[in-house]
DNA sequence: AAAACGATCTACT
DNA sequence: GTAGATCGTTTTG
């Protein structure tokens, strides 16, 4: 059966756990059934020296598990939305991973049921829109991913060499562009390519 | 207590 | 491509 990723895998740097992060699997087990959901777009946030992070002033109630260990959950509200992360790298540093669209793979009805009026590109296609399909909010914030219950990241399909591509960060001021967006090449879910800064 | 803001989405052109 | 909606969290007075 389909193994849930270590502590281990998360406990690296955030660039290099969002990168392959791709192609793996989000699963979530509910009274309805199975929703599975292939990883097709990432966004890295280091950890405190990062302006664009949300830890970066600090330790609030909002982001407390960011500072927890590597691979539990930190589920955000924004805009009257919800955003789920993963925590990369050891305890205290507050770093993590932003899973910003997937590839619906099962349990499309369930995904559905939860985003009414919506056309099938885009039930998954967002990080606000794939937590709703699946249901996650600030209930799961700190959950951990590493155990393979309800909410768990499993190995997904063998990625080919050049599967993926990364690109700069969007939607933040910066002085200096940095390489920490992450997506599928050739996805027809990745919500990215249309929105980035491009020469 | 009030105001400002945001790792977004939808609808519409 | 973008204006407007939407509301919890943080910051300010």
């Amino acid at each position: 059966m389909y193994m849930a990723l270590s502590r281990e895998f998360f406990d690296r740097d955030p660039p290099a756990v969002a990168c392959e992060l791709l192609g793996k699997v989000l699963t979530r087990h509910t009274r309805k059934g199975v929703m599975k959901g292939r990883i097709v777009e990432t966004e890295a946030y280091l950890g405190q020296g990062d302006e664009a992070s949300h830890t970066a002033c600090g330790k609030t109630r909002r982001n407390a598990s960011m500072f927890g260990p590597p691979g539990i959950a930190y589920v955000y509200t924004i805009h009257a939305r919800f955003c789920f992360n993963v925590v990369t790298e050891s305890a205290g540093t507050g770093s993590a991973v932003l899973i910003r669209a997937l590839e619906p793979l099962t349990g499309i009805q369930q995904m559905r049921e939860r985003r009414r009026r919506c056309v099938a590109r885009d039930l998954t296609r967002g990080p606000a829109r794939l937590c709703e399909a699946f249901g996650l909010n600030r209930d799961w914030d700190g959950w951990d991913l590493t155990l393979g219950k309800r909410l768990w990241i499993s190995r997904g399909d063998v990625l080919r060499s050049g599967a993926w591509a990364q690109s700069s960060r969007i939607g933040i001021s910066q002085d200096k562009e940095l390489p920490l967006r992450f997506f599928l090449t050739d996805n027809r879910f990745i919500s990215g390519p249309s929105r980035l800064n491009r020469p």
